[in-house]
DNA sequence: TGCAGATATGTCAGAGGTGACATATACTGG
DNA sequence: CCAGTATATGTCACCTCTGACATATCTGCA
């Protein structure tokens, strides 16, 4: 990683170091990135599945691109509730989301 | 209801009327409250079984008994963020998450 | 009855998330 | 090349959520 990202990064809060760090990272704080990537990752598929820009979904949600950038991106300033809210108005039902928890999301624990 | 109880769920921002202003919570409103109340149930239960009172989860939450009574009551002033990281220091996986969203919480839409 | 433990409800100052804006980067057709 | 469209990143004022406290209700027990 190059400093200049790191520095960026570590300005956000993200605690950025070794592998050990990183096992810092409590069973409890992993959990709920971990549902927090899977819920972004939904979120861009199924707005890319509707052919819609982040301008459109941000008009949807009355929010912003930027917010929706973000969302998608599991920036540290976004809530779960704010990726639930989207996916619904992206037509996501409780059952679908239960899914999308329970599939692997691909990002090492 | 009598007046003093719709005065306080009014002065929280709930909208209280007749069944037809109930039914004016739309689609994405219902599905984001069904979520919440299946959660605030499932974390009750969890909390329950493992036999612990209000306050020791509040205690391993870094919270207080009286959040965690809204915690399992729904209140509005909870988010699905705090729901999430009770169940998820009660022990709940991602999966296990999923698997309360799956169900039914038996609250008519 | 009175006490102790558990849960529920109201309130508020402070912490943290949100929408909006500015700006940057990347890709595409002309 | 460049204009147009889409997405990414940084910042900030505003507003919601949060922890904490006070208090109320309820149950079981001596």
């Amino acid at each position: 990683m190059d400093k200049a990202k790191r520095k960026r990064l570590e300005a956000r809060g993200w605690r950025v170091g070794t592998a050990s760090d990183f096992l810092g990272l409590s069973a409890e704080e992993a959990a709920l990135v971990e549902m927090k990537v899977s819920l972004s990752q939904a979120l861009r598929a199924r707005r890319e599945a509707r052919g819609l820009s982040q301008v459109a979904l941000a008009k949807r949600l009355r929010s912003s691109q930027s917010r929706v950038a973000k969302m998608e991106a599991a920036d540290q300033t976004v809530s779960i509730d704010l990726l639930l809210r989207g996916l619904v108005v992206l037509g996501a039902t409780p059952r679908d989301i239960a899914r999308v928890l329970g599939r692997d999301s691909g990002v090492a624990a």
